[in-house]
DNA sequence: CGGGATCCTGCAGGATACTG
DNA sequence: CAGTATCCTGCAGGATCCCG
């Protein structure tokens, strides 16, 4: 697989990795990530778990999520079906780093309040 | 400052740090911030140092950023105008948590490709 | 140079209804 | 239960023009 655009000025982070983190850091898989780094989960378990996502939001991040290798959904029994989620190896690999960023914003949201009242106030 | 929602089952993240974290690991304010932490840019160098961005979304962006206090606008001089944009030290706070997840991203990269094929193979 | 103002479009994502 | 299908809407974000 041939490299085709990107001169690399500096080290450049491409247009792939950009991609891979938009569709791991979205709103909602952030918090699936989070929620099922704890506990495998089924699917209404984890939209109960998540109160506002919809339905359809919650189905296009877990499809995401799993694609990407980051989720694996597990069909557990099936008289009403039942599918169960569970973080995958390459999720676990970046739980930390979601921790963290939890941990950051929680750390640094009255600055960041502050800055905002701030900007807002000198408009 | 009463808290008015979450009835906080388990330890659950609020919605407004899921908000700062959406407004901070978006698309362009990931390189944006990248770019800032090495050096000061004016406008139109940032909007160089990543190509595809469009005028209106870095101005977005950017104003985003200084909203949150992640970056400082700076007006230098002003014969034709010119403007700094630099890390402030909320920004540089989550340099290092920025820094890992590209780090992530290219460490794990193949990891994800294959599960990409293997997903849409199986289709 | 560093944007602001407009116009326009796609598509993310909500609401609702239905299915194996 | 765990989704798929459809319809619909807002608004993010591109293109273009203009200004101090």
């Amino acid at each position: 697989m041939p490299d085709t655009t990107e001169p690399a000025e500096r080290i450049q982070i491409s247009v792939h990795h950009r991609e891979l983190l938009d569709q791991v850091l979205d709103k909602w898989s952030l918090q699936v990530l989070d929620e099922l780094c704890e506990q495998p989960l089924r699917f209404n378990e984890l939209r109960r778990s998540i109160p506002v996502v919809t339905q359809k939001s919650l189905t296009a991040t877990l499809r995401r999520l799993e694609r990407n290798g980051m989720v694996d959904r597990v069909v557990v029994s099936s008289r009403p079906v039942a599918v169960e989620y569970r973080i995958a190896s390459l999720g676990r690999s970046i739980q930390e780093l979601i921790d963290a960023l939890f941990h950051w914003s929680t750390e640094h949201m009255s600055d960041v309040e502050r800055a905002r009242a701030r900007f807002d106030d000198e408009g």
